[in-house]
DNA sequence: TCTTGACTTGGAGTGCACTCTAACTATTAA
DNA sequence: TTAATAGTTAGAGTGCACTCCAAGTCAAGA
């Protein structure tokens, strides 16, 4: 599978998925005769599971250092799970900003809307 | 209230604080006398609010766009209301992609919980 | 054969949100 | 009186994650 057609799917840029590449966030893809990457299975499930990650704001060393490891083998199971942990832990705290800050802006919409019937702002 | 101060209650640096205030992310600051800053409690409160949305990801620029059309006073009622629902939508989604990485994230995290008992990572 | 278009690379450039620096001023303690 | 401390400003620098660019290669079609 061609790259344009990878970043159509996974709607990306093919500039991005070269990155991801040569950061090491993603394995190397194998390259046909001409030099030009051929993405297997496999490479389109680190793909997705690279961009899944970056969306939900895992920073891209992170990312980088869960490859590094994985490519060393069955040694660093303990150091995945620990970093996958990691990770799993800030995003829980990550929600709950994103919580706490919609519970903030739903009280400041429901003032706007009966600010925008009324004309006034109430108790502000 | 010194900048010091509110730098520590909010565990933010000053240089941010100023940053905050010089772009327009928050009312200018009164000064005193010999032009050093004095935060009143509503100071305090936009301050509050605007870590708050900065912690959950809202941009600079839009918290600045808020303040620019609260300024202007009671004719962007509307104005304020949509940019509020917008980000409002805008954090719906993100927790969205942060629950569909925490589960990713948990399924990896049991089945390394297994490998590191076992000295094998299943179907994979 | 020539051109078009899709790909390749290394490396430079961009936008965002700080973060730091230098030069300066005012207040306080020794 | 002097020195230390805490603040001020404008503006430069940083780190992150892309994003763009230039120069080149290759395959297919006119």
């Amino acid at each position: 599978m061609t790259i344009k057609q990878v970043s159509e799917i996974y709607n990306i840029s093919q500039d991005t998925l070269r990155y991801y590449e040569k950061v090491g966030m993603i394995p190397t893809v194998n390259r046909n005769k001409s030099g030009i990457r051929d993405y297997t299975k496999q490479d389109l499930d680190w793909v997705q599971t690279a961009i899944c990650m970056r969306n939900a704001g895992l920073p891209v060393d992170v990312l980088v250092e869960y490859l590094k490891l994985y490519q060393q083998g069955d040694e660093t199971f303990k150091q995945r799970l620990e970093l996958l942990k990691n990770q799993y832990d800030k995003l829980l705290k990550q929600r709950e900003q994103i919580n706490q800050t919609l519970e903030k802006l739903d009280y400041k919409i429901s003032r706007y809307e009966i600010a925008v019937k009324t004309g006034k702002l109430s108790w502000d």
